[in-house]
DNA sequence: CTGAAAGCGCTTACAG
DNA sequence: CTGAAAGCGCTTACAG
């Protein structure tokens, strides 16, 4: 026995007016008389009448649904982003497709393409795979808001709100380079645009002050963004401390990373920081909860997360162009 | 220069058949000849056609789509569980609005309402406050599929999956009590049915075993599933350390309180778990990032997923009742 | 096996 | 300020 979804012809019905005059009490997008809004409104809320959002989307009118695309949820990073989004998107009566591409990339075109199908407003992209799906993103930004968070400037008619992940990257190195590091490991994932660019950063600073970049300091590792990028974080630097017994410090592109050579150090019985100081990226809760506690570059999640809904609720709006954005980053030094 | 996404008809017209038979070929529910199959597969790949999702939807077929309700992002217990779901939705050609309700719920009632003007194929709960939502599952489980994950068995139509979360609370309390502990305190959150029902246990074995309730060591936090669950947790158990210098043990009814715990003892130079002993619930991987590392309950989470994505999808697809499923429980004793 | 027609629930010119 | 009509892109009886 199941109750149909009340229609606006229903509601048209009942007040005795035209779906269409109910459509404009609907979107307040057409002057209507004061005392029929009242009465149709009565009949809306009567029937507990509310718009069906697909045929809304079907005759090209908005669908009140972004698409938001992540690397994967197993990184609280992306959490505290996601509901950075959320919030803004809640005000705005948006719902979002929450799509986890697993870093892959396949999958990422995949969703790309749904979410097309799918007609949503906009898109979000978080730390994207540009290296391979640069063109999907590219051709879609013609044809509605798409917004890349924190990643690369390939896209002509993309919109970017970033944090200023070269001056994060920058401040690490200077911070361990003053504190007399010499031997710095540089712990990264697979080819994205967010690991690269701080291994920019990671060469020229290290160049600037006059030590020479030794290769094989240089680890990579698969997923940086899974469960399983700590235990394999940790392989990776137990393997690395016990090859090259002069290392004293760690920059890691993810908190995730850096949590992983912290079990490896403490492993190999080596004081942190005292021995090896370990510095991460992103500040997530995680570092809180490690002993010692997790030293890392702040990227406001949030914040990065409200501003880039923002944007594309006004982009979809009016589609008025706001610019880049770039966030501040802060370097938390805790115990590691 | 918007390049408009074609439609059934374009592919209509370049195979020169109706668009009745180019929807018979896309949907392959209808007897097709051969030949125009191929001829009409050949202008959809040519044209690189998908159909609009949105107009399926509107005649009252599928769409595609589930509803996933959960009460967070921050716990790592829900991006598992989702990652679970998810990779089976991805198999069936589904995606999902993740909903999360921030453990608030006229949030929670919110999204219900949108997801059925959305129209989505059915939905999925993840421990929802059935306390005040549950006349709305009760209500919707009349017109599409619901699943509701470690969820009280409240709503006639809906469908349950659970882990044994009795049976993994009893497995804790016989635990410690074995090992000789009598002040145990139970830390928990606000009023829904995963704390309810630890709560019950708790209160059960310890009278089974002959050991007085001690109200004053039932703690119970606000918020169980944020970022502020941890900080919140240690405040809350750093009091009643401080008070009742006799408790030797603690049930926290998560991860992330039993982390707050491990801080609040940390804090106050306890040694863990020599002078207090500490077990959360989940499991997650937050267990072994901590030092020393958490013991736990693990509620295998990801086969939580999958198990109730498989069965959303065949209540969708054949309306065939699968019973409801109880998962197993496992202790995991770690250094905590 | 195939096509013409109706209809899903809306919005938006077009008239008035 | 209001209504009748067309149309969004599909699927599904209904004929043949």
């Amino acid at each position: 026995m199941f109750i149909k979804k009340k229609t606006i012809v229903d509601v048209a019905r009942l007040s005795g007016f035209s779906i269409s005059t109910v459509s404009r009490v609907l979107n307040g997008n057409y002057p209507v008389k004061h005392s029929t809004k009242v009465i149709i409104q009565e009949a809306i809320d009567l029937l507990n009448f509310s718009p069906n959002i697909l045929a809304r989307g079907l005759i090209g009118a908005k669908t009140f649904t972004i698409g938001i695309i992540v690397p994967s949820l197993e990184n609280l990073f992306f959490s505290e982003l996601i509901r950075g989004i959320d919030d803004v998107l809640l005000d705005n009566n948006y719902t979002a497709f929450i799509c986890s591409t697993n870093e892959d990339d396949l999958l990422e075109k995949k969703h790309i393409t749904n979410l097309v199908d799918r007609k949503v407003d906009g898109i979000i992209s978080i730390s994207p795979n540009t290296m391979s799906t640069g063109s999907y993103y590219e051709n879609i930004s013609r044809s509605m808001p798409v917004i890349i968070i924190n990643g690369e400037h390939e896209c002509e008619d993309c919109h970017f709100v970033s944090s200023d992940q070269e001056a994060g990257a920058a401040q690490v190195l200077e911070y361990l380079i003053a504190e007399g590091h010499q031997k710095i490991a540089f712990l990264r994932g697979h080819d994205i645009y967010a690991y690269n660019i701080k291994e920019k950063i990671y060469r020229r600073i290290l160049q600037e002050k006059g030590i020479e970049v030794d290769e094989s300091l240089i680890a990579r590792i698969s997923a940086g963004n899974s469960l399983s990028t700590v235990d394999e974080s940790k392989e990776k630097m137990l393997k690395l401390l016990k090859e090259r017994k002069n290392i004293t410090a760690l920059f890691a592109c993810n908190d995730l990373m850096a949590v992983g050579a912290l079990n490896a150090a403490v492993q190999l019985n080596m004081k942190v920081p005292e021995d090896f100081r370990i510095i991460g990226f992103d500040n997530t809760i995680i570092c809180s909860l490690t002993q010692p506690t997790l030293s890392s570059v702040d990227q406001s999640m949030k914040l990065l997360g409200v501003t880039s809904a923002k944007k594309i609720m006004s982009l979809i709006n009016e589609t008025t162009y706001l610019g880049e954005s770039i966030l501040e980053t802060a370097l938390i030094i805790r115990k590691t």
